[in-house]
DNA sequence: CCTTTTACCTACTATGTCAATAGGTTTTTA
DNA sequence: TAAAAACCTATTGACATAGTAGGTAAAAGG
């Protein structure tokens, strides 16, 4: 299940999309119109600067901003970041030690099929078509 | 992600589908067959014998079988019954108190979109899919 | 009847993740 | 120099995960 780190994730993403200037915007904007904790928001926001969704600016007129255009975005990129894996079994993630029942598994190729799925799903979802207008 | 009860769930499945006769499969044979412990696959097979999806018989000579035909089993259920739910956020698992910002989400459609697809994927493969030969 | 084999039952536990909260420090602009 | 903002470290309560431990009841075979 999508946590409230990816969920949260998105709606900064959207309202910063919705919301876009030439400036920064404060996270306090943010967290009251999502009606989110900002403190929480805070760590969340933290690891997508990091990771290179967001530019942040310290001081007054700081806040956040995105680093690219709207439909330069893709929602699976975003998930992804927060989720640490979208990948529906421990087997497939990303860094995890070869299972020993690998080659006999059963049910390995439907999981695999099912992560092509969803990563298809998410990675040809634009920011820009979450946001309305 | 699926956890281990909904994976070990689907290997008993399939093992007892494979090692299929008239007679009931003791779980020690199952579990040695899967590397699984005996002790662990208790619970999550109590929880199949009260879903419907299999049945148990007490004594010498007892163990386990399949109540149906594999192909009469499609994944959702089994899934659906070890995980709980498959839905993808919590906003979308039922029993779930409506959110009060529902009418206006932005990802919601999303959502519910990707539920729907997740559904119709596991929902579509049946236990004997899984089954070779 | 008695032993073996099996399911069935209750309880416990260590570890980790989730969803925050708390309180402070640094940076920048007006 | 004061305000506003990001940035940083630490802590917490609740819950889920993935088991383990040790026993009781039931059924069949000899």
């Amino acid at each position: 299940m999508i946590s409230t780190k990816g969920r949260y994730a998105l709606r900064v993403m959207i309202d910063l999309a919705e919301n876009e200037t030439d400036s920064y915007i404060p996270l306090k904007d943010i967290a009251a119109r999502q009606g989110i904790s900002k403190k929480y928001l805070e760590i969340i926001v933290k690891e997508m600067v990091t990771g290179g969704l967001l530019t942040g600016a310290s001081g007054k007129g700081g806040g956040y901003k995105l680093c690219r255009q709207p439909e330069e975005y893709n929602v699976g990129e975003i998930l992804e970041l927060m989720e640490g894996t979208l990948s529906s079994v421990a087997c497939l993630a990303a860094g995890t030690n070869d299972c020993p029942r690998k080659d006999a598994c059963q049910t390995l190729p439907m999981w695999s099929e099912y992560d092509e799925m969803v990563h298809n799903f998410f990675y040809g979802k634009k920011l820009s078509d979450l946001v309305k207008g």
